[in-house]
RNA sequence: GCCGAGGUAGCUCAGCUGGUUAGAGCGCAGGAUUCAUAAUCCUGAGGUCGGCGGUUCAAGCCCGCCUCUCGGUACCA
């Protein structure tokens, strides 16, 4: 495997946040800060890299949010986009361009993209069938459509989803569906759309990411076998949507790119922006492409992006692609829906100037190789234990002491014994390992070297005990303190990529600037007589209290969740009773439960319903053991037309009541009956 | 069900192509120390490496089966 030496320059993208909401710690964590570390430790290198970003503008959930608010799509993404700048610059993200995908530039790219794919015949045009709405005369994305979950059977379920049951579905098995833009009722109608062929890319995928990528993370490199495995099958690239890049060709009126597609050219368009030079970042076999990722987004980086960029031809193709997995939060998955999150902008006016602190607790915590758990506790502890005992007080320490014996001049060393030696020869070796844990995307690793040069800083300290020779040796103390404050010099470098704020705040401290990476591991940073200024805390204890109020603004979330779950959803529209009374619902009994093979959800059960024994499959497997619910006397929709389901056919349906956290319940008479007593 | 990733000290994680008494940080206990934000330094306790079987002179690492967590995918009338 080439060696990042071994290219002139990088290129690292991160992935576009969705600017339907603010950013939140989950974010950061999994790309922002690494890729930011990486970036600073480049450059710092005096490398040539670029670090592209930028907010994600199209796609539906964008005009549904607009909708709902009474406002355009542009105001949404506007506000966002703007909000997730600023949360990015605050945090110190240094973005050579932050863009976003409405900008003129990426359009144009965008549809020169496609319109290169498709004059090369890269794409496969087909016609399928799709919910319309006559009254606002417009396709219906799946997120436009609502009704009845054919699964859980609650209302208000989306076209590809039901939020209530989390099942993934297609529009067309809604039951009742309804057109949330005009409320009627939607036609299906036909509608032409292209195709990227992944299947047709598939020789190559199988060669560049399962033999020539094997170095890749696990998770990725796992991920990517699991998907060219399974088959890889076309994917439209076009929506029937007024929200996004237009369809380039004739005849693809009120047709868009679909997001997916459009999203990752953002990064082109980005590089564009910046530099008028883009072409060598993203044309040139010396320069590498990085591409720093959540992991629902290795699908898109390491196989459908990929094949955009070979069927387009003159692209390079990614070096390497390091996702996280996911961060939860006090033991929950993050969820922008229900405000279980860790808001960035909250967080600066919570923790005002401490961007660090979490830049280090996200990084020294990062979910690289599975998701991982973020406390308030954690952060605690990371910050008190941590960065204030160990960083902060060995600077001050050596600070401090400089103050109180040298008036703040850096005083000369003078014959180091074999412990100084000792001890200042550990310093290359610690830059080496922090250089090779970034090298290989290992940045949990790579803080936690970093921190062991102040450990060592302390150690060497303690061990030498200046303040008890200062009177008897002064001249041993000039020498002590002059290799404390050398140690104090590298860190403030070798803690940039990092904790750039705090590391500012220590070169001012230090009265020194304009380090480089190379300077790390050198033994006069700071000259004789060199004067430094007054002592400051780098970092301040974080007290049980601060962390409460924390705690209780979640529990506070979680509450009000609940309150919003609690309240039962709207009733359905009136039925006549000749409706009602086509339903024939029965009372039943179990007699026989057995689950079917090769499934995780269904039990195929014998009911008797009084008019004969029937088989009926049953999505409850999950809530039931079927030796459990013999005999157990359920209610049945008797006259049903039958399916055939794993191919058993199953004649009706048994009636489930649905929990507050979607267990099921059988609906039974409250004392036994006889089967085939009538509901109604 | 199938595919993928994980399951190593109280917590968060390392463990190279299998090789002597399984490591680190935090936490905990004891001691040292006072320059420092009661911070620091030293020492120590603590693990049947998810379970069972197998291959091997030797397995946390290889193979099989099982189990739990997370993700993808199929099924849910």
């Amino acid at each position: 495997m080439k060696q990042s030496k071994d290219f002139k320059r990088t290129l690292i993208t991160t992935a576009l946040p969705y600017a339907n909401g603010p950013v939140h710690i989950g974010h950061l964590a999994g790309v922002y800060v690494p890729a930011d570390i990486y970036a600073r430790y480049l450059r710092m290198q005096g490398r040539d890299v670029v670090m592209v970003g930028g907010s994600d503008e199209h796609g539906v959930p964008i005009t549904l949010k607009a909708k709902n608010e009474g406002v355009t799509p542009q105001d949404v993404v506007d506000k966002f986009h703007g909000i997730i700048k600023e949360a990015f610059e605050d945090f110190g993200i240094t973005f050579d361009v932050y863009s976003r995908t409405t900008t003129d530039i990426h359009k144009k790219t965008a549809s020169d993209f496609f319109k290169t794919l498709y004059d090369k015949g890269e794409f496969v045009e087909k016609v399928t069938e799709q919910y319309y709405d006559e009254e606002a005369k417009q396709f219906l994305a799946d997120r436009y459509i609502t009704g009845t979950c054919p699964s859980c059977k609650s209302e208000g379920a989306y076209g590809d989803q039901c939020e209530s049951c989390g099942t993934s579905l297609n529009a067309t098995d809604l039951i009742n569906p309804k057109s949330v833009i005009s409320g009627s009722k939607p036609v299906i109608k036909e509608t032409k759309h292209w195709y990227l062929p992944l299947d047709k890319h598939e020789p190559f995928l199988k060669k560049w990411i399962l033999e020539d990528h094997k170095e890749w993370k696990s998770n990725v490199y796992g991920q990517c076998k699991s998907w060219i495995d399974l088959g890889l099958q076309p994917r439209a690239v076009s929506r029937d949507l007024d929200w996004g890049v237009p369809v380039p060709v004739d005849g693809a009126e009120g047709k868009v790119l679909y997001v997916w597609f459009d999203a990752p050219i953002g990064y082109i368009s980005a590089t564009k922006e910046l530099t008028p030079d883009w072409e060598k970042y993203w044309k040139s076999d010396d320069s590498r492409m990085i591409h720093f990722i959540g992991k629902d987004n290795i699908v898109f980086h390491c196989i459908v992006f990929p094949s955009m960029l070979k069927a387009e031809g003159s692209y390079i193709l990614p070096e390497n692609v390091p996702a996280n997995e996911f961060l939860n939060l006090e033991g929950d998955k993050i969820s922008t829906s229900r405000n279980w999150a860790v808001w960035l902008h909250e967080y600066l006016v919570d923790f005002k100037d401490k961007q660090d602190v979490l830049r280090y607790v996200l990084a020294a915590n990062a979910p690289e190789t599975k998701d991982n758990d973020f406390t308030w506790k954690d952060f605690q502890t990371r910050n008190n234990s941590e960065l204030v005992a160990i960083l902060g007080n060995f600077v001050n320490r050596a600070v401090v002491l400089t103050h109180k014996y040298y008036d703040g001049k850096v005083p000369a060393a003078g014959t180091y014994t074999d412990y100084d030696k000792e001890a200042l020869a550990e310093i290359p070796q610690i830059v080496e390992r922090v250089e090779a844990a970034l090298e290989g995307f290992k940045f949990r690793e790579a803080i936690r070297e970093m921190m062991n040069l102040a450990r060592l800083g302390n150690k060497y300290l303690a061990d030498s005990e200046p303040w008890k020779i200062q009177k008897t040796d002064a001249e041993r103390v000039q020498t002590i303190m002059s290799i404390c404050l050398q140690i104090t010099a590298n860190l403030s470098v070798l803690i940039e990529p990092f904790l750039p704020f705090t590391a500012k705040k220590m070169q001012g401290m230090i009265n020194l600037s304009g380090l480089v990476w190379s300077d790390c591991g050198k033994l006069d940073l700071l000259k004789e007589g060199h004067e430094i200024n007054e002592p400051e805390l780098l970092f301040d204890k974080i007290e049980d209290e601060t962390i409460q109020i924390q705690l209780d603004k979640l529990e506070q979330a979680k509450k009000a969740n609940e309150a919003a779950a609690a309240i039962a959803t709207p009733a359905k529209e009136n039925v006549s009773f000749d409706d009602f009374s086509k339903m024939d619902i029965r009372v039943g009994t179990i007699l026989e439960a057995e689950k079917v093979k090769k499934t995780k959800k269904l039990l195929k059960l014998t009911v008797d319903t009084g008019i004969d024994q029937r088989t009926v499959v049953s999505g409850i497997a999950e809530f039931f053991k079927p030796e459990d619910i013999i005999g157990q006397q359920v209610s049945i929709l008797v006259n049903l037309a039958p399916r055939i389901i794993k191919g058993i056919e199953s004649q009706g349906m048994i009636l489930m009541a649905e929990g507050a956290c979607g267990e099921l319940t059988f609906v039974s008479p409250a004392k036994s009956v006889k089967p085939g007593s009538e509901i109604g």
